[in-house]
RNA sequence: GCGCCCUUAGCUCAGAUGGAUAGAGCAUUCGCCUUCUAAGCGAACGGUCACAGGUUCGAAUCCUGUAGGGCGCACCA
């Protein structure tokens, strides 16, 4: 349970109370009321706003009606003291027994500690990756992979049900052209000389050993066929390759999917076309011609009269065309088509990572969704920002041209997957990040990844050498959560009890923002915390946590520590890195 | 020309949906290992939250405008 919940719930029932007492009057707006941290510790533990907010409605001063609040709040459960501050805030102290209480909850739980029914089942689609099937990962990919997994991960611990998903984009022109490279590599395995590939092919090595085994199964039987011949049955087989390049990949980092959804499929079920007729029969379709975009020309613009759909009734700039100029449907009109698709799966909430560089299409997506969806559904599109890949702080050249660049393969299998996972949340996702490929490797407090799994493995080191110092102590965290935590007195002890109790709220807040990063940011600050700690036991031998005299103290710590590693741990699961115990 | 995103300490960045005296890390300076992992910790220094207005009890956060940076801009995906 989120406490700070637990606590904006005892606000309301104050102000119900004063309410009946006809102090405060009914049908107060309190939904501005919060209950959160103050930012400075010495205000206490919890701090409201609720006389400020409700003192102009109740036509009183915002201290008096504090004064009221804080003298019903200061005799519930464990608050030691309710003062009034500043211009009307309250701030609530809380008993050391109460954040005792908090540890044996964290304990009790284990890694499901932060676990919230917030999300009330709702169904979310999770869209992420959805590279297009012509080559390998770049490092960029590897971003929106992490960001979406990870926001998954997140939205299915906030209470969310959750469908991971990957759109295979294998019906446009880009597959065409792949097929075209995959062909000349076909010829070239036949021991043709093709010398350079050609401006608008996809120069990359990696259709050869498919280009190969089709040489090898259909000998030169196409080497001189026509186009209509070949095209499909090689577009064919190198999208079936190319996504099993890229899902062989995603495996290496971890990222998982629940549904890979066609667009080809989705196009040929007639997906589009029925998508098509649902905005028709909404009176959102006509034929139109657009005005010509403001300032810069594209060279080879022209009038033309375009089928066109209303999305600036819904909040874009102006209305967008759904088929080209030879009939065939635009992206655009089949994106419709399958975000369509996912509402009448039953999302509720649709969420989109992708690529800075599709900033354009926000607008149009989010038109496009609330007008087929009678803005039943949401859309949220999370861009990311690029990733500059660095070795030492100097920039890794690539040139993409001649299809020379790094792979997200080469990037995980030199740093390792847990490296890559952590280091893609350590900015937000729409700032750029920079990836140094030797710092994030470094066994340094630089490097968050490290520091934070540190931590943990510290955590294990001191379990490890209670159960030696300590003989017949159960350290599970089931057994921990039954001990006497009365010693855990300390000031530092506390507050590192009441950082592992904002858990869940982290939980519940990146998960409502949808910001995966704040799992990362909090990793960090948690293994501050304890390293903070442990440091003082440095200092002074009484803060150590296995005292060889003092068994109740050292007992009630192990549990202290217990907690730290289940935090960590359930943080970790939801970034999906590795929690390990020694290093 | 239009739209979206960004601008916070010397550097790299957080800032929990409007809260109290704006925070970390790096860098610089000074401290801490006969001890549960010094692979770490503590302290000091460091700010016109790009700029100018506005909204209100209260703004880094919301609104308007300006400057600078990034991305995109009919018939590509």
């Amino acid at each position: 349970m989120n406490l700070f919940s637990e606590f904006k719930a005892r606000i309301g029932t104050a102000v119900a109370a004063l309410q009946t007492e006809g102090v405060l009057p009914e049908g107060l707006d309190t939904s501005k009321i919060s209950a959160e941290p103050p930012r400075d510790t010495a205000h206490g533990e919890v701090s409201t706003n609720a006389a400020m907010v409700l003192a102009k409605p109740a036509g009183m001063k915002p201290r008096d009606l504090a004064v009221l609040l804080a003298d019903r709040l200061v005799v519930t459960p464990g608050v030691e003291a309710a003062d009034v501050a500043g211009p009307g805030f309250i701030n609530l102290r809380l008993a050391a027994s109460f954040w005792q209480d908090r540890l044996a909850e964290i304990l009790r739980a284990g890694t499901d500690y932060g676990s919230s029914s917030m999300g009330g089942g709702v169904a979310v689609n999770v869209e992420y990756v959805s590279a297009n099937p012509t080559g390998p990962m770049h490092v960029g990919h590897g971003r929106g992979a992490v960001v979406g997994d990870v926001l998954a991960s997140l939205l299915h611990k906030a209470g969310f049900a959750v469908t991971r998903e990957y759109y295979v984009n294998d019906a446009g022109a880009q597959v065409d052209v792949l097929a075209r490279s995959l062909y000349l590599r076909y010829r070239e395995a036949l021991g043709e000389a093709i010398g350079e590939i050609p401006e608008g092919l996809y120069p990359g090595e990696y259709l050869v050993p498919l280009a190969k085994a089709l040489a090898a199964e259909y000998g030169d039987r196409y080497k001189a066929a026509a186009d209509s011949d070949w095209l499909s049955l090689f577009r064919d087989r190198a999208v079936a390759a190319m996504m099993d390049l890229i899902r062989d990949d995603l495996a290496a980092m971890g990222v998982k999917h629940d549904v890979f959804s066609s667009e080809r499929a989705l196009v040929e079920a007639g997906g589009v076309q029925a998508a098509f007729e649902e905005l028709v029969a909404k009176g959102l379709i006509y034929e139109g011609v657009l005005e010509p975009p403001k300032g810069l020309l594209p060279d080879d613009w022209e009038a033309r009269e375009q089928t066109l759909f209303r999305a600036s009734d819904f909040g874009d700039d102006v209305d967008r065309p759904l088929k080209k100029s030879d009939g065939s449907w635009t992206y655009f009109a089949s994106d419709i088509a399958y975000h369509y698709d996912k509402h009448r799966r039953g999302a509720e909430v649709m969420i989109d990572v992708m690529g800075a560089d599709h900033g354009g299409y926000v607008k149009r997506m989010a038109a496009a969704v609330k007008a087929m969806t009678d803005g039943k559904a949401s859309l949220d599109i999370k861009l990311c920002q690029m990733v500059n890949l660095m070795r030492d702080g100097e920039p890794v050249k690539m040139s993409k041209r001649s299809g020379n660049f790094v792979t997200l393969r080469e990037v995980v299998d030199d740093v390792g997957r847990d490296v890559v996972r952590f280091i893609m949340l350590t900015r937000k996702n729409d700032a750029h990040l920079d990836f140094d490929l030797k710092k994030v490797t470094e066994q340094s407090k630089d490097n968050p990844v490290f520091y934070v799994q540190y931590a943990h493995a510290r955590a294990h080191s001191v379990l490890r050498h209670a159960a030696e110092s300590l003989p017949g102590l159960d350290v599970s965290a089931a057994a921990l959560s039954t001990v006497d935590l009365a010693p855990l007195t300390d000031e530092a002890e506390i507050a590192l009890i009441k950082l592992l109790a904002a858990w869940p709220r982290v939980v519940e807040g990146a998960a409502e923002a949808h910001e995966p990063h704040r799992i990362a940011y909090y990793l960090s600050e948690v293994a501050a915390a304890f390293h903070s700690l442990w440091n003082k036991g440095r200092d002074a031998a009484e803060l150590r946590f296995l005292l060889p005299d003092r068994k109740d103290v050292s007992v009630a710590r192990v549990a202290l520590v217990r907690g730290l590693a289940s935090v960590v741990a359930s943080g970790l699961m939801v970034l999906g890195v590795t929690p390990v115990e020694e290093m």
